[in-house]
RNA sequence: GGAGAGAUGGCAGAGUGGUCGAUUGCGACGGUCUUGAAAACCGUUGACUGUUACAGGUCCGGGGGUUCGAAUCCCUCUCUCUCCGCCA
């Protein structure tokens, strides 16, 4: 959520990121600003008053430790009456904090300068692309035949299991899932970031902190009876490592990595978009999570956009890289980079990966914060990314790569696969 | 699932109604000493809120209660540990 220090400081800032964002409702910013003076009104008052009754009630221990008790017995009324006072002054102090802590969180992220303005997709911008198209035969087929001809994977046993969107990797397809889930893992251990394996389950307290909750519980499979969350990216407990944490400014940045399922609701969608691998409840993702000084997040993002794209280098695929326009980003994000690699056979792109930069929107949320050398503390910057989402490098590797004889794997997969012909 | 014990500052661990935000030890940081390091010695060392600043306020797992006053008493929830049972 956003600090309520630039609430008092610079509204127009606030005011123009939110309408870069597409956001509507900024009657929420004064809201947010008088019910702030007003919290901070009535907070003084209960404060004044709980200072008065703690003198009283210390004194009143000395007056009963030297004989007093007539005197003590005066002043315990004196405090009765203020504790009456006070009460009424604490519930009226919980009610606006409440208020002001539901409108906060109703914001978004504030974009970045570099963010472009707009409102659709077609408004993002293109940084660049890279990788060579491909040229298929007449004959080329989109990935859900493929896996069929050469069985390797089976959506509808899939769906007799669970239901639509849960496939059956099997054979070459369930080891080729396999080879790059630890491809990608060894080449994000080996730029430095620290593998984990996470929960698959978070609480409730887990989901808001990297802002699935208050808004978002459509979107993820509830376990109701024991309030649980299936994860719709291992961002969640990822970044929930560091909740609460205060480390030192010499640790930064924390880099981490995970290989986890990742579940989906995504109520609502149909048709060709949904077609295959293209949009399941659960998939496969690799992330990359940092932890980052605010003074260098920036840098650490296009750090990582670096490894992003040299992945999809390694993997031998056509991609583009996008800057999200305000209003396509995340709720949560200050600036994104989509990746999207060429999907031959459907003719369209497909989105691969999303790294962002998320400043101290979850921070703040999480109190993950670093002491700096003077002993002070400030929130950290947080950000993450796919690297990379699994079933749509699956179906662009396929597609690109099919030939008469089977589908040809790029070399970087020599080292996990037992042949890189898949047929 | 059954029985019991516990939750205090980075960690360990005191504190059972009135200067306790909390003794002490370790760790960390700074200093003295040393060519350097270790040892020894001295000092500093929780967070949140709030004020121009000082003050003030809040926090001893969470929530509620008793009391003029709660880390300390009561209720409740959560979690951890030990033993037994079950089990990948």
């Amino acid at each position: 959520m956003l600090q309520i220090q630039l609430f008092r400081t610079d509204k127009n800032r606030i005011i123009e990121g939110l309408q870069k964002k597409n956001f509507k409702d900024l009657q929420i910013v004064d809201a947010i600003i008088s019910l702030d003076e007003e919290k901070r009104n009535i907070q003084q008052q209960s404060e004044a008053l709980a200072a008065s009754s703690n003198a009283i009630s210390k004194s009143i221990g000395q007056l009963m430790a030297t004989g007093k008790k007539e005197e003590a017995e005066q002043k315990k009324q004196e405090v009765a009456q203020q504790k009456e006072e006070a009460k009424a002054l604490a519930a009226k102090l919980a009610d606006a904090e409440q208020q002001l802590h539901d409108l906060i969180v109703s914001l978004p992220n504030l974009p970045h300068t570099s963010v472009p303005a707009g409102k659709t997709p077609e408004e993002n911008e293109i940084v660049r692309e890279g990788g060579k198209m491909p040229e298929l035969h007449a004959e080329a087929k989109p990935h859900w035949e493929l896996t069929e001809k050469y069985d390797l994977i089976d959506f509808e046993l899939g769906t007799r299991i669970t239901g639509s969107g849960f496939p059956v990797y099997k054979n070459k397809g369930a080891r080729l899932q396999r080879a790059l889930i630890q491809y990608f893992l060894d080449y994000n251990t080996e730029a430095g970031y620290t593998e984990f394996q996470v929960p698959l389950m978070v609480n409730e307290e887990s989901a808001y902190g990297t802002g699935q909750l208050p808004d978002k519980e459509g979107q993820m499979y509830h376990i109701q009876d024991d309030k649980f969350f299936l994860i719709p990216t291992s961002e969640v407990p990822l970044t929930n490592i560091y909740r609460d944490e205060i480390v030192k400014e010499t640790q930064l940045p924390v880099k981490m990595t995970g290989y986890t399922p990742c579940f989906r609701r995504e109520a609502g969608s149909y048709g060709k978009d949904v077609r295959g691998l293209n949009r399941l409840h659960q998939f496969d993702k690799v992330e990359i999570v940092q932890i980052a000084h605010p003074d260098k997040s920036y840098d650490t993002l296009e750090g990582m956009v670096k490894h992003v794209e040299q992945l999809l280098q390694n993997l031998e695929l056509p991609y583009r890289i996008l800057r999200l326009c305000g209003g396509d980003m995340s709720f949560t994000s200050a600036l994104t980079y989509d990746f999207e690699v060429y999907s031959a056979a459907q003719q369209r792109w497909l989105e691969v990966s999303s790294v962002s930069n998320f400043e101290s929107y979850q921070t703040n949320r999480m109190k993950i914060r670093f002491k700096d050398e003077s002993g002070k503390i400030h929130l950290a910057h947080s950000l993450n990314g796919s690297s990379l989402a699994l079933p749509r490098i699956m179906a662009c590797l396929m597609e690109n790569n099919q030939q008469e004889d089977g589908i040809h794997l790029p070399s970087v997969l020599g080292k996990y696969m037992k042949d890189l012909i898949l047929n």
